[in-house]
DNA sequence: TCTGATAATGTAACCGATTACATTTGATGG
DNA sequence: CCATCAAATGTAATCGGTTACATTATCAGA
């Protein structure tokens, strides 16, 4: 396939290189007429501009890369969607990588992105330790935002939520349902900070509401419907369980409700339940989940204007935007009598 | 931040930049003490290989374009995770894009993909139309890929299923448990092509099995929870509606699910319902959804290896694979008296 | 030690655009 | 009709690697 570059059009339009580019890109410094003729030598051969070249001549890149977990999760889906758009919008195109939790993928991703000369990184919860290598890429001139987390490291730019103060919430509302033994069923929170700040703010709360909350009652596991499931089948099986349990994410929380049921117990009249996301499953399973609503689409609109903002300014300064979160009440969970 | 590039390492090193360049791809070609010389300036200097520049100069590109409708439904997140792994196993990255079931939007980000020059592309689920400019992007030297579908024209590859087929069991299986009212509920069939399938499959089956369909039990909709809530309130208002019902996908099952209970009726002994897909959440709703399931995630490890195949061989020759799909029996459907 | 073969390294053209700067064109007013 | 100046266009260096080909180093065997 004999692919035209713009040497051929140039030849066959009787012009320069340098008018048939600005006859695409700045078309107001060309002759109308040499333009049109331009224009229809590229439309009859159809020649198609070459980005890779264009990007590397200019020494810019108009690709994001993306880091998430993994796309499995239909946690971070409005997320990606809203960055997606936004991004396509402004005529930018994403490089996705998924980490699946794991330090050596992430580490090697990273690594790719580095390499590509990427115009912009966002990344999603970046597992505990990695903050000196996203620091590491920061500075060498890649903006690189965190999102759906607030990083301890104030140089850290990041568009996200306070994990911490809204599991803390949660807690307090279930206590509010006069619930005295709640347990919490977590995600590997050791390894990623997102989810460890969820577990200190559930801790925190009980501490502060004098709360007891047995080691048996804490559940870590991985982050998918059966791990929800198991751990669920777990509390059910304790002698003393608790009255309540939050789920750090609905998909934890719609894995445990299928194992309440197969217990042939109901949520929320033997057990109130409580999610975390508000994925779109949340409101369509049985009882719908009362849960934490996290502005993802936002997030992902914002950290792209954000992105760009800082490509375009040329700035290295970091920026941060923390979204409020917002306990979304439905039918998972009732007062404990 | 001043960038190294291989002409200061080479400097540094006191070799040529071609020495560095062999120390970095093709280490069997340098001495190892030269080769350690110029890794421990790199090392040294946090050299960091530029990538863009490397794929432009060797003029073929290491990325590989995914076209999805959109992340948000789940439908396809082991496909795009088993592509990531498999593709980035290889060496390759991913560039995503996402249609929005649109059609500007499918074609802006077609040209996208070819204005970079991809290695391959990667298309799921393409609007009825786009054929043309499929054929076009295959023909102009991107090897293409349709997933999750098996398209009429020969001359594009493909790595899908048949949905008309599926389809037609899956009818057919409903009307073994002597259902002779079945209702369908699904996407917009009138755009996507898969889905187009899934509906004249289930048409066939009833034609050939002689059954009834009113049209008024045939319920086309957006692909999303809340259109498969509504659709099944409709169906549900319905004066002589069906027995069984069979959702063309299982986030719309879903959503049913929850108007069945919203109208204070259950799923299977009032209505039996069938999904397709078999998403994760299938097998964790209540009841677990009785569906149709499609190997997503080999769909999209066989897709990348056939891909890579292409690419490495520089074949244009269409290459074909067509996955079996097999129905899940769970819990929501069952025989009618 | 010399020869020849092979391994290691160097040289420089090239990929396809962009863009600073130089040059030409065209229009305007005197 | 010419001078002047802005607009339009052309020239050529450049981005950071790759790689064909040329050159030099190394070593075994005579």
């Amino acid at each position: 396939m004999a692919k035209f570059t713009m040497q051929d059009i140039a030849a066959l339009a009787g012009v320069s290189v340098a008018t048939v580019s600005r006859a695409i890109h700045t078309p107001q410094f060309v002759r109308p007429k040499t333009r049109e003729r331009v224009l229809s030598v590229i439309e009859k051969h159809g020649y198609v501009y070459n980005a890779a070249a264009g990007d590397f001549s200019r020494n810019k890149s108009t690709v994001i890369g993306l880091l998430i977990p993994t796309t499995e999760a239909p946690l971070f889906a409005s997320t990606i969607l809203a960055i997606q758009e936004r991004a396509n919008d402004k005529g930018y195109s994403i490089l996705l990588g998924n980490t699946q939790y794991d330090y050596q993928t992430e580490r090697s991703l990273l690594q790719r992105f580095e390499e590509r000369r990427l115009a912009g990184v966002i990344l999603t919860g970046f597992n505990i330790g990695q903050e000196d290598r996203v620091k590491k890429l920061a500075d060498s001139g890649i903006p690189c935002f965190i999102i759906w987390e607030k990083p301890d490291n104030p140089e850290l730019s990041y568009v996200g939520l306070d994990n911490y103060r809204a599991a803390y919430s949660m807690a307090k509302y279930l206590a509010s349902l006069h619930h005295t033994r709640i347990g919490l069923m977590i995600g590997l929170y050791t390894k990623v900070g997102r989810v460890r700040k969820r577990y200190e703010g559930f801790m925190a709360c009980l501490k502060d509401l004098g709360l007891e909350c047995k080691p048996e009652w804490i559940v870590e596991t991985v982050p998918t419907l059966q791990g929800g499931k198991d751990s669920m089948a777990r509390i059910l099986s304790l002698p003393d369980r608790p009255t309540a349990v939050f789920a750090a994410s609905d998909v934890l929380a719609i894995g445990a409700l299928a194992a309440v049921r197969a217990a042939g117990l109901r949520v929320p009249d033997d057990l109130s339940l409580a999610g975390f996301d508000d994925i779109e499953f949340a409101a369509y399973c049985d009882p719908p989940l009362t849960t934490v609503r996290v502005p993802g689409y936002e997030i992902g609109r914002i950290v792209v204007d954000m992105l760009l903002d800082m490509i375009e300014r040329n700035s290295t300064q970091a920026r941060h935007c923390c979204l409020d979160t917002e306990i979304i009440v439905r039918g998972s969970c009732r007062e404990y009598r």
